[in-house]
RNA sequence: GGACCCAUCGCCUAGUGGAUAUGGCGUCAGCCUCCUAAGCUGAUUUCCCGGGAGUUCGAAUCUCCUUGGGUCCGCCA
């Protein structure tokens, strides 16, 4: 069922001109105007080069060709006219009502997938996400990470993608060193388990710990490392050596200072292998890990692969040799090895191998591209970063093309997420903890609930209490254009009223009331909500979709004709909110159609039709929320 | 200083060069003897695509300039 196709052959017969085949028409058929009260349009200013005639004269004489007794050949077809420039198509919303619902009701998932193109050639894709350090909880900003991240999987293996889902740690480094060495001085061999703290809160919390520490050194040498810094900054004939010298040691001696140097010695015996170092990395990495392995099951998310930094941070400087070798980067005369650049939006010139020989955090990017491509040999590898690394991935993959690797790199750059305080930082708490967010939700649906069923079971209480949660959450981020920057309000910005998640599962959950109502009727519904399970006797067939002639009908059935274009459209432009939009939509069609439209009480026939495209709208929501992992709740 | 991104009603937000620019929040007034009021209807602003120029039959959308905000410009990760 493809109205768009059958109008534009029709047009191509009236129209006889060899420019203007069907197959090129049909670009021209857009679905109308939200506001229009029409389901396909051409815009025919869009003609008027080909048939050399103005826009409103080419509506008009189309228009006039499409006589009653030609429309009476297309009885998909109810009625064109032309407005304006304007050429609207109106289809039979009872032969569409027909078409769309019995598709839904035969394979929803192939429904979803009938605007594919037959040619479609699936690709292998890797995405990466969300690849945290390995030294704190994953914070709020990780939670768009993952779930913009996970969208795109779900999205691209839906149309028939094979997607490869991968995670890098983050797991050395002085960062990490940071709370090792607060844990070393503070952590008096404490683990989460004597402190009763999930493994990656515990050491988070040493994390915390440090930058405390650090701050209250740090007020004793502000002075001197202000000038220092100032010193620095003057160009090279302008600094004063001696100066930097005096200060330097000055700032060494202090306690401050003493702490710098141990976490430069934590470094450097790590990378040694020092026995007592390694121990102590391993432990708390391993905390780590755990606690965000908990947080990805919350989440549910399986990454097909995880990549460590601690096993690989040294393994590009051979494609960095090879890439000097071939000329394409340079050596300075104290041995750093660099990449230079003259594009617009690059940096003038990138190290890539320090002057001491040891790589960088670069390097090792190189590497893991590589690495991926042995692993899946991918056509399509997309990166879930933060539109503040845009510069680092465009060298990124401005370094990978020189060395020959010119693969499709895609920088998936997500705007930034705001607390109402600034911008979030792990250190001082101005960061908010995904576990925390989670619980924090989960707190507010508990409560929303046993206002409504004070006797409710307390198990059944936080099951939905839980999905209410994770819907609000994920709604709530991804109905943004990802590029966006928006700001959370952990106090405010969740609410259950207006555009959310719950309003999406109280829709689905009205949906199944109506059902159990009917059964309880001993009506013949669809599908029973409690059992979760679809009516094998329920015949679509034997219903008479002439009967669904009402405004609110007619706009629902038109909106759910539209998901396989909206899959379409949000799967290859990686914008999972249009969906999230879509679902809003549905959600506001459906309740409005509910309030106006009652079901059970009518004769049945119509109740059979309407409880038809319930079903249909059911199936759709379903189909959409579990796509992006909501779960979705028969009881509300 | 350079590069990149953003700007839509009191607030948040959608917008794939085309019709009167999408929804939501807030405020006010209605709607539960009726399939769950986490809902619906109406009112509120009648104005807004930060400002200016250009391209176009047509610009919130493309180009240039300009203003304001953000981010990035380490031999850190």
């Amino acid at each position: 069922m493809n109205y768009a196709e059958s109008i534009a052959e029709i047009l191509a017969d009236i129209i006889k001109n060899p420019d203007l085949p069907a197959s090129k028409l049909v670009n021209f058929i857009e679905s109308a105007n939200k506001k229009v009260n029409a389901d396909f349009t051409i815009i025919c200013f869009k003609l008027q080069k080909i048939l050399k005639l103005k826009g409103p004269e080419i509506a008009q004489n189309l228009a006039h060709e499409f006589t009653p007794s030609l429309l009476a050949k297309y009885p998909m077809i109810e009625r064109i006219e032309a407005v304006g420039p304007y050429l609207n198509f109106h289809i039979n919303k009872k032969i569409m009502a027909k078409d769309v619902i019995q598709e839904i009701f035969s394979d929803v998932h192939k429904y979803s997938l009938s605007k594919m193109f037959d040619n479609f050639k699936p690709q292998k894709i890797v995405v990466e996400y969300p690849s945290p350090n390995t030294n704190k909880p994953l914070h709020f900003g990780h939670v768009r990470n993952m779930l913009l991240g996970q969208a795109l999987s779900r999205m691209n293996s839906k149309i028939g993608h094979f997607v490869y889902e991968t995670n890098l740690l983050n797991d050395r480094g002085i960062h990490i060193c940071k709370s090792m060495w607060a844990y070393q001085k503070f952590g008096k061999n404490r683990t989460p388990k004597t402190e009763g703290k999930k493994p990656d809160h515990f050491v988070g919390d040493y994390y915390v710990k440090f930058a405390i520490e650090e701050n209250r050194l740090l007020k004793e040498v502000e002075e001197q490392l202000k000038e220092l810094e100032l010193e620095k900054k003057k160009t090279s004939e302008m600094q004063d050596f001696e100066k930097i010298n005096k200060l330097q040691q000055e700032i060494d001696k202090t306690p401050y200072g003493q702490m710098q140097k141990e976490l430069q010695q934590m470094l450097i015996d790590w990378e040694n292998h020092v026995p007592e170092v390694r121990a102590l990395w391993k432990k708390m990495n391993s905390w780590a890990e755990q606690g965000f392995q908990e947080t990805f099951q919350l989440f549910n998310i399986k990454h097909t692969k995880t990549y460590y930094e601690s096993q690989i941070y040294d393994k590009g400087k051979n494609l960095v040799l090879q890439g000097l070798k071939k000329g394409i980067f340079e050596q300075l005369s104290d041995g750093a090895i660099v990449a230079r650049f003259s594009k617009k939006g690059l940096p003038k010139q990138k190290v890539l191998i320090r002057s001491d020989g040891t790589s960088l955090y670069i390097t090792q990017d190189l590497y893991l591209a590589h690495q991926k491509y042995d692993d899946f040999s991918y056509d399509q590898s997309i990166y879930v970063i933060g539109n503040e690394q845009n510069m680092q991935m465009k060298t990124l993959f401005e370094l990978l093309t020189k060395l020959g690797m010119p693969l499709n790199n895609i920088h998936y750059s997500y705007g930034m997420i705001r607390l109402t305080s600034g911008k979030m930082k792990s250190r001082e708490g101005t960061v908010v903890d995904a576990d925390d967010v989670v619980k924090e939700l989960q707190e507010l649906a508990k409560n929303e609930i046993k206002k409504r069923y004070p006797f409710l079971d307390l198990l059944e209480v936080n099951n939905r209490a839980f999905r209410i949660a994770m819907a609000a959450l994920r709604f709530f981020i991804l109905k943004y254009e990802y590029t966006r920057d928006f700001i959370f309000d952990p106090e405010q910005s969740i609410s259950f009223e207006g555009e959310t998640g719950p309003y999406i599962l109280y829709a689905y959950a009205r949906i199944c009331s109506i059902f159990r109502k009917g059964l309880e009727k001993k009506i013949p519904v669809p599908y029973n909500p409690d059992e979760n399970s679809v009516n094998q006797n329920y015949q679509v067939s034997s219903i008479d979709f002439n009967l669904l002639i009402h405004e609110e009908e007619k706009a629902l059935i038109s909106l759910l004709y539209q998901y396989p274009d909206k899959l379409k459209y949000a799967a290859e432009t990686l914008r999972p909110h249009e969906l999230m939009r879509y679902l809003l939509d549905i959600a506001q069609y459906f309740t409005r159609f509910y309030h106006v439209c009652p079901i059970l009480s009518e004769n049945s026939t119509l109740q059979a039709a309407r409880l038809a495209l319930c079903e249909a709208v059911r199936l759709i929501l379903k189909d959409i929320l579990n796509l992006f992992e909501i779960q979705e709740l028969n009881e509300m």
